[in-house]
DNA sequence: AAGCTTTAAGTTACCCGTAACGTAAGCATA
DNA sequence: TATGCTTACGTTACGGGTAACTTAAAGCTT
């Protein structure tokens, strides 16, 4: 019934060795590259290699010797977000270059998601963990800290991190933009978001909107943490209850660009001009933004960089160079056009 | 220097089992509930594992036993392409759902990159593979051959898979929206691309739109294939390109949506009117398109579904469950408002 | 030619679990 | 009381590589 698969038919080392001759461990030499071979050994090896279509058990490798693998796990909230997908794909192309594979992880936005992910991608004794956002589960933290390995904790700068941490601090990009909207003489405002119960980075950038708009004189006066995904069509019907609640809301910030389209896509439907309305902002730069016929004002945080980064401290710390615990990548606010100019 | 990390000083089975006062064999049955110990024993042994931290180590487990791991590679071309990431989602997802781990690959959409991934990744014992595409280098199809695995070739549905195959016929749905776009009176049509070198699905695809243009009376006056991305901006500049070259061109198809936007916007700039003075039509329906003002003409794929799709034909396969080797996922026509009405 | 070093191997032990088999104690049965 | 069965363990071997050690032969010195 349960066939045995794979392994039991792969060709081994034991038997390029038979095949060419020799022991196991100067086969093993020869693949290595180590040295204290002859070449006529080491051709003869080989050729049984190309032969045989022998392929290493990296996994016997990582068993044998103390290294750890090439692995390293990577966890992402989702990829519905294309921020997210940005920075994975800068961390990969990164780790691969350098001869890691990424193991990956959806959280889904959830602390217990990211723990059952760690536990078991701990058990593959992976070289190194990227993890998305600064907030993890007392028993991941935990694992974490037991693990041994390097962590780089992206996302959500963390002065204090569990090993490195690179990303942006949150609540300086949600003050910018507060301040930016109230220099622009809105003084009453609203937010759509989503909530995903726990502490996470977009709280953040609202705690730092409500003390700048708070501190120009300006008020939130609607704050909307809808129960769904941080997309399109959640940014457009939670613009429709919002300003459905009469709250004489002048300007609107979204959790990220992709709800700002929804909300302006709403206003647009119901014949309101932007930015003579309504004030719009977003969050994110979505590459699709700076591409549209109206520029959305919002927050331009370099995603691909930022995965790039995260990658380099990884291997940076694999491969025992000095390298940095805490590093802030940068955001730049974009005016735009969809809110009005002071 | 190079300290031994990880691994030497993580807690091993016996530890728990010399700490617990039974035998390394004892201690791992109890972790694997599989009976033939006391109470007594079970509870002295897991509290022994809570105590110390214990965290199995797998790589031993599938060593030891004929099983192979829990990891599934994953090629994707590219996550740039939010078509990918939402493929990507979906398979995650289900996999993760069943116990099984990711290990990505991204091909950057060049055969010698899928090549070079599969040799590392096959060396990781994988349970199966998850491809994008059907074209694969002859030593990669040499090795997936070998692997004895199972494998899923997604995206461009393959009647003669190495396996299984799950996705679209792209060639169809070319031909599909080459019929739709001749019967909305459209004979001289332009295509804004990409080349890749290889053949892939988009080649496919354009061969079935031209087929049908062609078949219908019309012609494909113009095919113009970038060496870009297929993203936003080359769809601009390659609409200026084909549009400069004055062939009459009344309507272009683009490789895909983020293309058809660029396309747009650069019409857009450019005071022309959509769809009276210039037909657009793109290519898998992102999400965006869908809340943007004006509606894309374009083909939906359910991109998702398919991820999961490929995920679940996974699955089957390993579990040794019957699973068709070749599934059709299906597309559909938006008509949109970008091409004139017959 | 004896003694030493270098080269090109082979041998052994080990990594961490699990399959397969062995065994001692407890209990029921004839 | 002898026999067989069950329960609850323990012991041994193994998987695919590699580190560390050993060995045999060849090369070099003096």
């Amino acid at each position: 019934m349960k066939e045995k698969n794979s392994k039991n038919n792969r060709i081994s080392l034991s038997e390029v060795a038979r095949a060419a001759g020799v022991s196991k461990m100067t086969a093993s030499r020869v693949l290595r590259g180590e040295g204290g071979y002859s070449e006529k050994t080491r051709d003869r090896v080989m050729e049984k290699v190309d032969q045989l279509g022998y392929l290493p058990n990296r996994l016997a490798t990582v068993f044998a010797g103390d290294q750890s693998s090439t692995f390293v796990g990577v966890s992402i909230p989702d990829l519905g977000n294309e921020v997210f997908a940005q920075v994975l794909e800068g961390i990969d192309r990164k780790l691969g270059s350098f001869g890691r594979q990424t193991v990956l992880g959806l959280t889904q936005h959830t602390q217990q998601e990211e723990e059952n992910w760690i536990r078991t991608v701990l058990s593959w004794q992976p070289a190194g963990l990227i993890l998305t956002g600064r907030y993890h589960s007392p028993r991941a933290t935990e694992m974490l800290r037991n693990a041994g390995i390097p962590i780089v904790e992206i996302w959500d700068l963390n002065s204090s991190p569990l090993d490195m941490s690179v990303g942006i601090n949150h609540f300086d990009s949600g003050f910018d933009m507060g301040r930016y909207l109230t220099s622009c003489g809105y003084s009453n405002i609203g937010y759509v978001g989503t909530s995903h119960d726990t502490a996470n980075a977009a709280t953040t950038r609202l705690d730092g909107f409500c003390k700048a708009v708070e501190g120009g004189g300006g008020r939130v006066v609607k704050q909307l943490c809808l129960h769904d995904t941080a997309t399109y069509y959640p940014g457009f019907y939670g613009t429709e209850q919002l300003l459905a609640s009469g709250s004489g809301v002048e300007c609107i910030f979204y959790q990220n660009d992709a709800m700002a389209f929804g909300g302006l896509q709403y206003c647009g439907s119901k014949g309101m001009q932007v930015p003579q309305d309504i004030g719009i902002a977003g969050w994110g730069d979505l590459p699709i933004a700076s591409v549209i016929a109206r520029r959305l004002t919002s927050m331009h945080v370099p995603h691909l960089k930022l995965g790039q980064a995260a990658a380099e401290m990884m291997i940076g710390r694999l491969n025992d160079e000095p390298v940095e615990t805490c590093r802030d990548i940068g955001f730049r606010l974009i005016p735009g056009t969809t809110v009005r100019n002071a």
